[in-house]
DNA sequence: GTTTAATTTAAACATTTGTTTAATTTTGCG
DNA sequence: CGCAAAATTAAACAAATGTTTAAATTAAAC
């Protein structure tokens, strides 16, 4: 692939996230990439085969890799660390979880949901572990990681999905650096909760 | 408003969040609702004033009410009440808080996120005043409602948005009422999560 | 430099989109 | 019934959609 159909991709992920997929047209990515209509699916093919290149594409950036964090012996550090990795994989690539949460729903597409089914199996996988760390060395209750991705996934969309909220809420003003401001804002609070979950005694 | 108006803001209302607003043809709700389609704009003017008026019609109903919980005088039921209260206003209007919250993003819309935007701060007001309650009774810490929202929310939509997810995951028989189970697990979830927060030290 | 292949273009393609028209049917009322 | 208003229909509308074609341009190979 050349320079020229990674800027597509790139685009094409832009706006798939920002206006859905039907709310894109190839004559919109083609404007924005200042290329002619016919060349994405002399590319391509076909725009259901170029959202399925965006999706493989980044879909592998989003697994948690245990050696990010795995290295810190102490439970409470070493939860912290999957936090960051976590939301620092998802921020890293910056439109397709949006494309893939919101395409998830769709029945429609044939899009393989399978891809975005596994990737969570995953994470939830490793997020168990590091929880199952902490109750073996007594740090932690236990507490099923399904929920607990949950509420990271959940939380983070939520601030993805709404940001423009979020920028009135929190009533930053515009020169800041919002993204940085929201990921700090986030890593925090997530910690604290999962830590909180984690350590509440069941009454 | 007749029965057969209601009838196709519920078809519609089911459609877009299924399909997007954009993925949906009146040509399919008229299909589906059992008439030509010019009855939709004879009826609706215009598929933009049907998106507007399926928002306008439920949008008030997830507003949450005081009085659904605040009978309660220990901080702990009340929080508790407010969490039922919370998840019940949003699982009885079936898919429009889906559908706002999808269209939330999409800037291309005419429909009025203010609404949204605005329901979103009146219930954020009310979280904190039942923060506020348990706080000045010394049973919670403080934390800031607009983070205990977002993961309310978030948590919410993330399993609203998922379905087919979870039921793999939980591995639940067909036959099982699958929305009351989530709902439960939700509920019991949400409620140990918010409390360990109110009540967790900050180390 | 000529020829072949790859790239790029404008135009046309067939569908589908939301909406409107104009004719038809149904309804309500005297 | 008779008639006007409302409801419903099939058809047509223009615009937009994804895709293809066939010609034009550029690049590569010999």
């Amino acid at each position: 692939m050349n320079q020229k159909q990674l800027e597509i991709l790139d685009i094409a992920e832009t706006l798939f996230a920002k206006n859905g997929f039907e709310g894109t047209s190839v004559r919109d990515i083609a404007k924005l990439a200042g290329i002619n209509v016919a060349m994405i699916n002399y590319y391509f093919e076909s725009k259901e085969n170029l959202l399925e290149l965006i999706v493989k594409r980044s879909a592998h950036a989003y697994k948690l890799v245990p050696e990010q964090y795995n290295t810190e012996e102490d439970s409470f550090k070493r939860l912290d660390k999957l936090i960051d990795h976590y939301i620092d994989s998802k921020f890293d690539n910056k439109d397709v979880y949006q494309l893939l949460f919101m395409e998830a729903k769709i029945k429609k597409r044939i899009i393989n949901s399978t891809v975005f089914k596994e990737l969570r199996k995953h994470n939830t996988q490793l997020i168990k572990e590091v929880i199952d760390y902490g109750y073996e060395r007594g740090d932690f209750r236990y507490y099923d990681p399904i929920l607990i991705h949950s509420t990271m996934i959940g939380t983070f969309m939520n601030f993805k999905m709404n940001r423009s909220l979020y920028e009135e809420l929190l009533a930053l003003s515009p020169d800041e650096d919002f993204d940085k401001i929201q990921k700090e804002l986030l890593s925090k609070h997530l910690k604290f909760t999962i830590k909180a979950i984690l350590t509440h005694e069941h009454k």
